[in-house]
DNA sequence: CATGCTTTACGATTTAATTCGTAAGCAATT
DNA sequence: AATTGCTTACGAATTAAATCGTAAAGCATG
């Protein structure tokens, strides 16, 4: 039973960091987030707070310095939004989709056979 | 030079409603809207009112009835959305996204041929 | 022309997300 | 022990989106 969250633009870009590095404090998580957006410190640790309380992530408080984890995975929130994004903008074409990503920006060579191999998978069936 | 703007989940689904008919006026929207959602019509006006002032629907008022109509091209709109998407959750790679996709909900064989189409295209260059 | 129905306009409220200021606690250093 | 610096907690302000109530205008019909 996946978890049915969906997290804010904010909440998913904290996310990608904690996806990205197991684990982190705040503190790291903001000086991640500075390089591209600028938002007080205070605000990223609100925002952690935060998904905290809904269950976004999990941490140990055992010491001063809270560390925190993502408590949804990167597959499963993937998917949640992808499809959501199929069924309302895609019409539930997920074929409209997979063109649309394609030709929009061109995968490198071991991509696109990376992509023919799950296409031979599927198309087997 | 494509218009910078992003709908707002509620605004997508009224241009949905644009995009496949052409043309509406609000009434007709709100029908088509409140068979899966309920909102008061006013609600529906007053969306639409805002994003008449966004630029993103244009309006005929000559008659007392309004007639609204898509500003941004569906095209355009989803190129935009998925093109976020690929580098706010994917990191960048759109073949991930297209993985995601293809492996989340399978299209018909036909599909999957209009796919190795592309790809094959793809390949070639 | 009065009544009733539909429309637009518009202000106000509600709800959610984001942001920040300030206080309090703790630890290291002087 | 006082100072400095980093931490969490928390309330409050800001901003944006969504919702609705009410009024005014237009139009058809009795």
């Amino acid at each position: 039973m996946a978890k049915n969250i969906k997290p804010t633009e904010s909440e998913l870009e904290i996310l990608r960091v904690l996806w990205d590095k197991g684990t982190a404090t705040v503190r790291e998580v903001h000086e991640i987030l500075s390089e591209h957006k600028d938002a007080g410190y205070t605000t990223t640790l609100k925002l952690m707070q935060i998904m905290f309380e809904k269950g976004i992530v999990k941490r140990d408080d055992s010491s001063k310095t809270h560390i925190y984890r993502a408590n949804i995975s990167r597959e499963s929130t993937q998917q949640q939004i992808v499809g959501k994004m199929i069924s309302s903008l895609f019409g539930g074409s997920s074929s409209q989709l997979v063109m649309q990503a394609l030709g929009n920006q061109t995968p490198n060579k071991e991509e696109l056979e990376e992509i023919q191999k799950l296409l031979d998978n599927l198309k087997k069936q």
